[in-house]
DNA sequence: CTAAAATCATATGAAATCAATAGGGTTAAT
DNA sequence: ATTAACCCTATTGATTTCATATGATTTTAG
């Protein structure tokens, strides 16, 4: 249930690109160094997101990469799972149900409703985050920086 | 913020000791098999725990391990943190606070909120579940499944 | 007193995962 | 045709995770 910096990466990736221009392709150079990730390592990660749909890719001289989804309507936790699997705490409760087969030894498992309420909590804050919400959560951020010089 | 087998195991050890005596001691090998723990592993973990305080050794014959706490006042969190350390997402938001500081760069950091939120609301599921509530739930999936027969 | 049953302690190995890089190929604008 | 950009596959290196091996120590039973 960690997200792994591959995943992190991701998402700072494709909120770069929900900042910048929908028409215009951004450089994956730039977006690398915006967001200050390893240039290589991204060039693998946009190579994903395109193959998931998630961005269009423009190549050639002046090309780069576009955000596909809106931002209100793209969440974290579809890239988180994407990127990186289910979203889960444990293995048997990573498909949708209550458990999967590898416990059967533990039919009657004490713990997997536990596992099953970690696992929708942490889903509920992904699923409910949208681009635009992290937008909106910066531009205040910003705000509230620039307001410090008031105090 | 995946728990790694190694706390299952540990959690599993734990709850089996719980719905044992209080009195007699409990042998390394019975909570293996009972629980279905590679042996060796065991050791080290019950080890672990011992010098956590959360259960009492016996050595020699007729030795073997007894829960100190009380199951109604263990947690599942406390035990998570002791095995595999805290419970976050993501390593900026370990610590018990809004963010660390390897994440500097990104002062104003649009992830971070929402990073936090996942932290705690997984942590509250955890925190909330003690060893008696796992106990109960056993025992209620046990009466479910006698049941079926009537059905 | 001694043999067996149990925990204690340290070291080591094997496998999986993760993060990142290397190197060469393809496309398209100027 | 040159150059700036993306495309693709493979591989490396580090870390973590899971597990086992080996031998020592402690305690009780007889």
């Amino acid at each position: 249930m960690s997200v792994s910096q591959k995943c992190q990466y991701a998402l700072r990736a494709l909120f770069e690109l929900a900042k910048r221009d929908t028409v215009q392709p951004t450089a994956m150079a730039q977006i690398a160094e915006a967001q200050a990730i390893p240039p290589k390592f991204l060039e693998l990660i946009l190579s994903e997101l395109r193959q998931g749909g998630f961005v269009e890719s423009h190549r050639g001289r002046g090309g780069g990469y576009i955000l596909r989804a809106k931002a209100d309507e793209l969440t974290v936790g579809t890239i988180i799972r994407f990127v990186d699997g289910p979203v889960a705490p444990v293995k048997c409760v990573a498909g949708s149900g209550a458990s999967d087969t590898t416990c059967t030894l533990y039919g009657n498992c004490a713990f997997v409703d536990m596992w099953s309420r970690a696992r929708d909590a942490v889903a509920s804050v992904y699923d409910n985050t949208t681009f635009q919400d992290l937008l909106e959560k910066e531009r205040l951020g910003a705000e509230a920086k620039a307001n410090t010089y008031c105090i």
